[in-house]
DNA sequence: TATCTAAAACAGACTAGTTGGTATGTAGTC
DNA sequence: GACTACATACCAACTAGTCTGTTTTAGATA
């Protein structure tokens, strides 16, 4: 992989991403991301076959980055505590740090993005998002199942809706950082949702931080 | 007001919605709405000075139905119930049934969907959104404090973060409920919310249903 | 180490189709 | 006969994508 192509190529997709993250993905014109990153046509077309491809290459690239991202946090909270609750609180913990570190832009979720612009793109691409949302709420359940397997929930729920709703709350809470150019909010969101697991495993032994 | 005119304009707006939620709003064409109506552009361009136009009228009407039902779902609530937190749930268990309602589709939320393209429209747009989501969370708001006041939460929260947090709970909800192609995780999420909102009052009044 | 070569990586002019928007005209109607 | 509510032809700007090149890089060869 010869390196000043894959740079070219990441600089493409970096620029698209934070494009399309303020104006969409039709809204966004190839030659919008030329104007943004100094390449030409003939290299773009070099690298993407089509937008559409680009599109797709993009949900690649982002979900591929994004679930690093989630695997590695969730590595640290495993190795951090042998308790199934302690290590999602800490994971909810350090997922907050991330979304308030003002660090890391482009401010949003792409998925979010995708549901509501579908109908451009290959099913291809849908299939994909679907795919990967699953995925995502899988690496949940399975640790929510430990959860519930080992302190009795104070109301009748499964991992599987925990998982969901842990998602949603994300989702959403991104939704309104974006609305309202707050940002915080959807950290806020996972803390409230941190809230609402202590009071449906209130057997679980007592942490020292509220 | 003639009726004739009324018609067009709304069927206008209605199969802007329509395409908008599945196309986003740079993805629907001018043209896409003629050919859903039958309207020919004349008539388009005598009801909206500019797409823009039609995106800032658009977001207006959506969101005086939308502001419309919910103040109904309120209203009603009230009228049912003398404590306030009754009064909320059911609220939710009947914004629930609406959720889950076949008979209205465009399921998805006019607000998520501009938020993620908001670079093509105009400041006013922007302004009328955030203010909206701010009425729309004020409502509940009000409401959650009644609560906590009266019956002390089992955890630190307040009435604007429990506001919030259903805001983007249903957001996010309906985001999955897009990705999935799966009705009903929208108003799964807002039952879990009852959830929360039941463990977070244990003192109030024991209810019948789950 | 210098030279050759082929592919990879890029540059930029061009085009066919689309898009938002306009100009002008017309049917009903109070 | 003025105003509302539409119809149709047209256009300039833009958009994705192509075509024909040029440069850069990585090895092979001598």
């Amino acid at each position: 992989m010869p390196s000043k192509a894959e740079t070219t190529h990441e600089r493409l997709l970096a620029a698209t991403k934070k494009l399309v993250m303020s104006k969409g993905f039709a809204g966004t014109t190839i030659d919008d991301v030329l104007k943004e990153t100094g390449v030409t046509k003939g290299a773009f077309f070099y690298h993407f076959k089509s937008k559409a491809d680009l599109a797709d290459q993009l949900m690649r690239w982002y979900a591929e980055n994004d679930m690093k991202m989630f695997r590695t946090l969730l590595a640290e909270a495993e190795a951090a505590h042998d308790d199934p609750l302690e290590q999602l609180l800490k994971f909810l913990q350090d997922f907050e740090a991330y979304l308030l570190d003002p660090e890391n832009p482009p401010r949003g979720c792409m998925y979010a993005l995708y549901t509501y612009e579908d109908d451009h793109f290959e099913n291809s691409v849908k299939d994909f998002v679907a795919e990967t949302l699953r995925t995502w709420t899988a690496m949940y359940i399975r640790k929510f199942q430990e959860v519930i397997d080992r302190y009795p929930p104070a109301r009748d729920v499964t991992a599987k809706r925990l998982a969901e709703m842990f998602v949603a709350v994300v989702e959403g809470g991104l939704i309104l950082e974006r609305a309202h150019g707050n940002r915080g909010m959807a950290a806020r969101q996972s803390e409230q949702f941190r809230n609402y697991l202590e009071l449906l495993f209130p057997t679980a032994p007592k942490r020292e931080a509220a």
